[in-house]
RNA sequence: GGCCCGGUGGUCAAGCGGUUAAGACUCCGCCCUUUCACGGCGGCAACACGGGUUCGAGUCCCGUCCGGGUCACCA
């Protein structure tokens, strides 16, 4: 049976052309770890700094490891992080569809395309187990190889199992370019006749990848550095079929640690973890950026970049060629740096159902609450510790009331609090202004330090020896009459 | 084991033949201060090792060591 010429004709008449194309090929096998969101990331940045075009394709040609929801976590992600795509199984675009499995016939017939070109080959030898073996390394030749193509096609109209092997040269080397890790040339003896098509009829992952990202007109190929070894088998297939080599990009991977990548299995957080964790969107986005690249020039010492300054900054030539370590910590603060730089407004919004974890008091104001968290917290999940005893307070022992840094003993505390007692119940307005030149001037007018009367007032109030804000704003907070109450519990108890 | 890639403070990193080897996180000290933070100032701390090339090497070359990847009908 002859291959229908026209059929390759009509699909190369559909490759949009003359754009910067990237694509973003997930398998939905689990969640979007640290690195998958990064290449997502990156691969976005070179299509939006480039005014590309940027693409989602699902890559499922893996049917023993469907995980149900994942293509979910993946939409969900991407839309979160503002990585929107411009075509994909769900926008549709020029060259749909864009999930694999759906793509299955255009692999079948390239592949035979390729058998026709003598640059690939059917193979009926039984599945092979990778060998234990490790001593020998001369892996035999494929009998299969040298078939005869009239009997090997006899043996496949026939019925007998198959898959599609790539022949790749015995002789000479082949030589492919890297964007991030330049030239690299490998003996074409070293690299197998790897399968293009499996035993299913479904494309290999290699196969696949090197036939859409053609089809679909991909620029650039982003990826981790662990296809780099497979990358020389790619310039091969593209050269059998006469194809142009798109613009590799491999990227290093995030680790956890020197020795292992981040992964499900040591329990390293996914980009939800983090979300759940308390970690800001944008946040993540650009510590994760910055995990492998490094803007140049000018930009060299900036570290805060919004998405939008991301894509104008965004150069291949910043990608590191080794692999960085995830490191929480550095996280954290730029996670803290994100939420300084909030509106009040803002900050409130989000920090309100943490607040609203530990502080159940409906009269309580959670804006002015969160006003004292702001500089406070680096993460959202760090408030609702911070703000309990707004709601009820703690049991504390009396020794917290001395403290030398204020100055503060328990005999002036027993002093300064009753006198405080008195003058606040009997303020004329509650807010903050009032109680803080009233109290200050009380020490004042004492004799007193002004932090020497503030540490007792704010223990009376809090029953903690650290808290977000100060005396002043925690008494306004609580109101007059709970204030009251607190500092002359704080007096029975110092008496 | 073969092949490929990498190696600047604990971490992220700038550096592109001549620098006192940036900056950030962490840690420490000081200032500010109503506790804690925030903010400000200062400090500790690095070119894996050995050979070349060069007037001069973190920067170029070779070797060693260490680390990673890959060698699937997984992606």
């Amino acid at each position: 049976m002859a291959l229908d010429m026209t059929y390759f004709e009509e699909m190369e008449a559909k490759i949009p052309k003359g754009k910067v194309r990237t694509r973003f090929a997930p398998s939905p096998t689990g969640y979007m770890h640290v690195g998958n969101l990064r290449t997502a990331l990156y691969t976005w940045l070179i299509a939006r700094h480039n005014q590309g075009t940027f693409i989602l394709r699902i890559e499922d040609t893996d049917q023993t490891r469907q995980v149900e929801g994942a293509t979910e976590v993946i939409y969900r992600t991407l839309a979160e992080c503002k990585l929107d795509h411009d075509e994909g199984p769900d926008v549709g675009g020029p060259v749909a569809p864009y999930i694999q499995t759906q793509r299955r016939d255009t692999y079948g017939k390239y592949a035979r395309l390729l058998v026709e070109k003598g640059h690939a080959y059917y193979c009926f030898c039984e599945k092979t187990e990778s060998e234990e073996d490790s001593g020998e390394f001369d892996r035999p030749d494929d009998p299969c190889r040298s078939l005869d193509p009239q009997e090997a096609q006899a043996r496949v109209d026939a019925g007998e199992p198959y898959v599609i092997r790539q022949k790749i040269p015995h002789e000479g080397t082949t030589t492919f370019h890297d964007a991030i890790f330049g030239d690299i040339t490998v003996e074409n003896k070293d690299l197998d006749d790897q399968v293009l098509i499996k035993r299913d009829g479904l494309p290999t992952y290699n196969f696949a990848n090197v036939i859409d990202d053609h089809l679909m007109g991909i620029t650039h190929v982003v990826r981790g550095s662990e296809y780099l070894s497979s990358a020389p088998k790619y310039d091969l297939l593209y050269q059998a079929f006469g194809w142009d080599v798109p613009t590799y990009v491999h990227c290093s991977p995030v680790m956890r640690d020197a020795h292992n990548k981040m992964s499900k299995r040591h329990g390293d957080p996914s980009y939800e973890d983090l979300k759940a964790q308390g970690y800001l969107t944008p946040a993540i986005l650009n510590y994760v950026a910055l995990l492998g690249w490094s803007p140049k020039g000018e930009l060299a010492e900036q570290e805060i970049f919004s998405l939008e300054e991301l894509v104008d900054a965004f150069e291949l030539s910043g990608i590191s060629k080794s692999p960085a370590i995830f490191d929480i910590e550095k996280l954290t603060h730029f996670n803290a740096l994100y939420i300084r730089a909030m509106a009040p407004e803002e900050f409130a919004q989000v920090a309100e159902p943490y607040i609203r974890q530990s502080v159940k008091n409906p009269k309580l104001n959670v804006a002015e609450i969160a006003a004292l968290l702001q500089a406070r917290c680096e993460k959202l999940t760090d408030i609702p510790e911070k703000v309990d005893f707004f709601d009820a307070l703690p049991e504390y022992d009396v020794g917290l009331f001395a403290n030398k840094k204020s100055k503060s003993t328990l005999d002036s505390a027993k002093t300064l609090l009753s006198a405080a007692v008195g003058m606040l119940a009997n303020l004329p307005t509650w807010n903050t202004d009032m109680i803080h030149d009233s109290l200050v001037g009380l020490a004042e007018g004492m004799g007193f330090k002004t932090s020497t009367l503030m540490w007792p007032v704010r223990i009376a109030a809090a029953g903690k020896a650290v808290t977000p804000g100060g005396a002043v704003e925690i008494c306004h907070i609580l109101g007059r009459e709970e204030t009251v109450r607190r500092l002359n519990l704080g007096l029975e108890k110092l008496s």
